[in-house]
DNA sequence: TCTACATCCATTGTATACAATAGGCGTCAT
DNA sequence: ATGACGCCTATTGTATACAATGGATGTAGA
């Protein structure tokens, strides 16, 4: 079903020795940020695999890697695997955005130690793709695409400039979850982007006087603000029950 | 070579379905915390595989986790994976340990929603295994082993009671980098661990009163101080040119 | 009808066979 | 002697065969 076909057996098909294991990861947490893969759907290895047209091997390795960070849960409790996509719950947001706000923040913390003049070329930079930002956000008909990207690009790039290798690796794990949360409600979320932009403002003065300590204030703070937007946004669409958002703490296991 | 002997082709030796890839996995982490591989030693999935007595499958499985974890790393800058046992540097200890107070500042933080009850336990809990700690700082002959143990300990239990499961999944892969450390360099440290005893006093009252923020700022504290004394110790035998720790920052890419 | 039990099957876990590649090593020509 | 070239080998990447297991399903007995 629809099989890329054409190379089944042995039969090579050209320069993807060493790949397709990094393949099948990055297709499978695309289709799982996007939706394609919904929520609560199983997914067996044999299956995708078909689907992928590569053996098992490399799925197994993307589904192993896909499980640890947390978009696949073994529905099973305990004994065999079994894989399915993680639910979107209301408790997972409150902690994924705590953590991205604790990373961010750790991260930007030292930025006065890239020197004064590179302080200076990154708030510009960050200038630049906020002012775009906030075009996109006065564009009609709305394109939550693009905002989400140009979000996402405001992030990485202090955190490309800021962070350390290892964070840096933590952290690109991390920022598919909010990114997955975005596709599945992106539409929803529309004027409040604007409170986002400006706290991006504040962040960018932050930087570009070297002032770490109160540019990691800030992006907790923004990191805080804007879980709380997301949760009174999704509370309703994942749990009708409870719409208000009282408590949703991380240590809350409620789920969908 | 050290084989567990009689079990080769596909004779089953009883109960260890399932396990083979968790069990290589912790015996390979055990043995590069303990440093019995050493750091920049080659790993080869044939070799391994023989150690262990299981097949390669299993063992990959392991050397990509640890490689992802940052316990092993790709000699072949890009080409083919070639792995090796990470080297231990003065900017890794400075990240690593940058990144455990800001996870744990970040959990324990939250402490207060425990509820005054659990939060009064809690303090009961550290504080045994401080007492415990200090006892173990008085021990002679020192005993390193031991003291790393109730350390580990200290911050788990916070880390248990306080964090998400998201949020715990990502610590318990950062701690044992930690462990390493101190196996390697475990019996450097000797006096200086009272001055770690006594910060945890402070961060245990901020959790007997259930002041987050306190707690927050202690335990980011405690870790700072903490790079300060690790680094001061292990600069000299790690690269003895750069004694003093001067501004050694996560960005800086010095190795070994 | 309902329960107990045995069988089968779907699916994962593991081992091994096979493919591809990069680097080492030897050979040969200049 | 030295450089270039090509083969060989070590080692990883992938596919597939095989084992094990848990749940589903069907059947028999009460």
């Amino acid at each position: 079903m629809t099989k890329t076909a054409s190379e089944n057996t042995h039969a090579p098909e050209g320069r993807t020795h060493g790949l397709r294991a990094e393949l099948a990861y990055g297709q499978l947490l695309e289709r799982v940020v996007k939706g394609r893969l919904a929520p609560g759907e199983p997914v067996k290895e044999a299956r995708i695999s078909q689907l992928l047209g590569v053996s098992r091997t490399p799925v197994r390795d993307a589904l192993s890697r896909l499980a640890r960070e947390g978009f696949l849960v073994s529905s099973n409790r305990g004994r065999r695997t079994e894989l399915e996509v993680t639910q979107l719950s209301v408790s997972d947001v409150v902690e994924l955005w705590g953590l991205m706000g604790a990373l961010e923040g750790f991260s930007i913390q030292t930025v006065s130690e890239l020197g004064r003049e590179r302080c200076r070329e990154l708030a510009r930079v960050l200038t630049d793709i906020n002012d775009d930002l906030v075009a996109a956000c006065d564009l009609r008909p709305w394109d939550s695409d693009l905002v989400a990207d140009l979000g996402s690009r405001f992030h990485v790039s202090f955190m490309d400039a800021c962070a350390g290798p290892r964070v840096l690796a933590l952290y690109k794990t991390v920022r598919p979850h909010v990114e997955r949360y975005e596709w599945a409600y992106g539409t929803q979320v529309s004027a409040d982007y604007r409170l986002s932009t400006d706290e991006h403002l504040a962040i960018i003065t932050a930087v570009e006087v070297g002032d770490g300590q109160l540019a990691k204030a800030l992006i907790e703070k923004h990191w805080a603000a804007d879980t709380e937007r997301t949760c009174a946004t999704i509370a309703p669409l994942v749990d009708p029950a409870k719409a208000s958002v009282r408590r949703a703490t991380s240590r809350d296991r409620t789920r969908q």
